[in-house]
DNA sequence: GTGACCGTACTAGTCCGATAGGACGGTTCC
DNA sequence: GGAACCGTCCTATCGGACTAGTACGGTCAC
């Protein structure tokens, strides 16, 4: 679980923290009952403060993506990826309907939009590679 | 020109403002020699500072998209149009990009991503009807 | 010239999130 | 039992961005 923070992003790193984390829990790179990092060791390696990755946590927590056990760490909860699923496709949805129509605002085409992230999605399936 | 700002958005309300302008002159509805709204009067209408729009307005004006005449108003750039168009189609590729990514690793698949992408187009079309 | 605008500049204050550091109790393993 | 973790809680502090209020000089129409 490697997670990284871009500490000039708008989004503040306990949001990038928990957004990074239901994304892994989505694609199934998280699965339910697997640990997730410490709060010291996160915050050691993406070089923030613990008090930071811990209200990452204590969000997803609260939405019911992990579960903490006390003492022992913090673990994916069960029905987690489904849930995680069906709000990623949510919020994708809306981001990806905001930047089409920021970009007919532009004066983009539509067919110059569709090549955009028809290209996109073609480097990012190689990046995968 | 009307300029909405969401005070919940993480991108804080000087650069909404600026981002809308870019957008305006990119999409041709601001153009060349056309008067921005004054300071005062954004300011009234956007529920936000002065200063606020001040900031904005110097942020456009120190990138050459528009051109402030002491005393009289700010003007959208000789040239605004063609800078703003190239600078939109980076950022949106970009954005697209990320949120293209971020769908593969939320695991869906690139034909659902296209397919919401086309959905957005309609929906977004139908709207500027 | 006068008044109504205009953008600019400045200082001070507020708010929110991140940071820093320490203390607490629970769990796990030897 | 004891050491090494774990997450939690608390208080204080810092920094960035927006807000508030005021003052200044330039432009424009009458």
């Amino acid at each position: 679980m490697r997670i990284e923070i871009d500490p000039r992003a708008p989004t503040p790193p306990s949001e990038q923290i928990a957004d990074q984390v239901r994304l892994a829990v989505a694609g199934g790179r998280l699965t339910p009952g697997e640990r997730l990092p410490s709060v010291r060791g996160l915050a050691t390696q993406a070089l923030v403060n613990p008090n930071t990755v811990a209200r990452a946590y204590r969000e997803l927590e609260r939405e019911g993506t992990v579960q903490t056990r006390p003492g022992s760490g913090v673990y994916v909860a069960r029905g987690a990826p489904g849930r995680c699923r069906k709000a990623a496709r949510g919020v994708l949805a809306e981001r990806l309907g905001r930047a089409a129509l920021d970009a007919l605002a532009a004066g983009l085409s539509p067919q110059e939009i569709e090549q955009l992230v028809a290209r996109s999605l073609r480097s990012a399936a190689e990046e995968v590679l």
